[in-house]
DNA sequence: TTTATTTACGCAATCGTTCCCGGTAAATAC
DNA sequence: GTATTTACCGGGAACGATTGCGTAAATAAA
């Protein structure tokens, strides 16, 4: 099934001139009469013309999307970090074109090498908790494609970055639990490859520092594929539960670990927070609705994907190579709530 | 910044042939001897050549690119949608560009000239709540655009749709209620234009019927903007608490009216399900740690995404004009737990 | 009246691929 | 030894839009 448009060929022919003037006409050149242009207008108004995309980008060398990577659509601090992106990139005539890694590296660098076809203008990548390899990326970055990280950044790589105030998120959290009177605060943290886990247990760390509370090794369990496996998160919290020292709280490093995590404690019949309380990072709008209501550290999942959008179209008008590169650190939020 | 990619016609150039040739040899072509394709591709791996889809798309008069329109991402449902549209579009070797209507009427037409100006081979759509004038969508279907409708279809317009059983989901959840000994079952439908809302709204008349309960008319209320707006399914549910026959209780005919509902009956302190009984259509799959965990009517949602990916496809890839058409129902589930 | 300048438009190349036509050599058939 | 086939490859025209350059006519300046 073939979708025939008017072209500028057409309307040139209907009109008895040359594709150049329709072309320029259109364009609001200067160089063509008021006259032959309110012929052309009219003319493309009435047979409803619309450039080809395509043919523009192909001439204008760009493609007036850009790519976004994350590990998953269906993850609401992602989605809304989508949202975000597209707000933007919509109003500023870009597509935005969406790929997800299901934290698998392979998968990764299969949209990556689709995306960058030539069809990409830029891309905001998130990167999966198992990418360990940073050499593709890097080689793109090397070649002049414009990327911006937002949440899960690359170190190595130098160029925009937008995160949530991990360190402080997670600090506050820690604090806010130790003032609540825990002391043995388990944590499950997500893939400790990934940028976010290390603020984050850096945070953990120092707030239990800050309170004299010696730091026990054993309390830290990792979530490799960042819960979207749920056995990881039932083996972590059994590993914490059986120890001689049991934890009377637990701070979840992400999204899918979080209510992963309130999952196995209902499944367990463990009271919270009487047995066990339990605070972490999330951004889905249901966490007081839960039981218990939840305390979370939301992030400002929306305001990162406009952050990281407007950031990659800076970064794609700009004239020459960028070498001035900025981390935006936007502050999270502290929501306390009935499991602390 | 520009990123400067590898053409034909350098690797023609650096290897002393003709882009016919090397464009031949890339395709392997039986015009190209063994020697020569060798030569082309082992070259073309070495620099990294990549074939320019922009170049492609204009040349074949296709993009390899299908648009999604849906009312918002980071929406449960709608999110698991794309997903499931993603994992097929992939496969095939096509993109998937997303905008949103944020349920507005004029942003979905802004999006689709958008979406439409050349650059999609395919469309699918979920209309938004506000949309009431189709004729835009129908003439881009005249027109020779394939189309697939999700979820809230067009019956005006004849093309493949893909729905969940929405009649069956309503009826036996209705059923339900009555077999739990409700009889007053206040609904909170969606939009009432919307195909969902109709077919919702029979399956709960049915059931009603067939149980012998007279329907009360004011028993029904409209969450005009799907409950996008929460003071709307506020409004609702106080215009049904203040009837004298009060109902003891509530079908909600989306994720978020139901979800809005349970906030509501949170806030005013009506407890679930001893005061009034919740169930409703969701797709969150935080809904058993929710407090009361709630019963609802889930939607295969991401083998929706699959099956309307695959009939685009299918359109997109006939070659001549298809005038059969078909309308796959999937069957819902109904998950019962506390709140009712 | 002659020359310079402006106005308004057409020609043709370009972006990167693909593919229809050829063309030339070697291989086979007659 | 000639005719025909086969294998292999290049030239060049598309796809649709943009744009530098050239040029006729119209106007202004000399």
């Amino acid at each position: 099934m073939k979708f025939e448009a008017v072209t500028i060929k057409h309307i040139a022919m209907e009109l008895g001139l040359s594709t150049s003037t329709v072309s320029r006409a259109l364009r609001d050149s200067h160089e063509i009469s008021q006259a032959t242009k309110k012929i052309v207008l009219d003319h493309a108004q009435k047979v409803g013309f619309k450039p080809n995309r395509i043919a523009q980008s192909l001439k204008e060398r760009k493609s007036l999307s850009i790519g976004v990577i994350v590990c998953e659509i269906a993850n609401s601090f992602f989605s809304q970090v989508i949202n975000g992106i597209d707000s933007v990139a919509y109003e500023h005539g870009y597509n935005v074109i969406i790929a997800q890694s299901m934290e698998s590296a392979e998968r990764e660098l299969m949209n990556l090498e689709y995306l960058t076809s030539s069809s990409i203008d830029g891309l905001i990548i998130s990167v999966s908790t198992e990418t360990k390899n940073f050499s593709y990326l890097k080689k793109l970055h090397e070649r002049g494609l414009p990327i911006v990280f937002v949440d899960r950044v690359i170190d190595d790589i130098e160029t925009h970055k937008v995160i949530a105030d991990n360190y402080r998120g997670a600090y506050k959290a820690t604090k806010h639990l130790i003032e609540r009177g825990y002391k043995k605060i388990g944590i499950l943290s997500n893939n400790s490859g990934l940028s976010i886990s290390q603020e984050r247990l850096e945070g953990y760390r120092d707030a239990l520092k800050d309170a004299n509370i010696p730091l026990r090794e054993n309390m830290i369990t990792y979530c490799d594929h960042g819960g979207m496996i749920y056995s990881e998160i039932e083996s972590a919290m059994k590993m914490l539960l059986k120890q001689r020292v049991k934890p009377d709280a637990i701070f979840a490093g992400s999204d899918k670990i979080t209510t992963g995590c309130l999952r196995f404690m209902k499944q367990k019949n463990i009271r919270t927070p009487q047995d066990l309380a339990l605070i972490g990072f999330s951004n889905t709008d249901l966490t007081e609705l839960l039981n218990p209501p939840l305390s979370v550290i939301k992030q400002p999942a929306f305001e990162m994907g406009q952050a990281s959008a407007s950031l990659l179209l800076s970064l794609i008008e700009s004239k020459k190579p960028q070498n001035k590169f900025e981390t935006r650190i936007q502050s999270t939020e502290l929501l306390i709530r009935k499991s602390t």
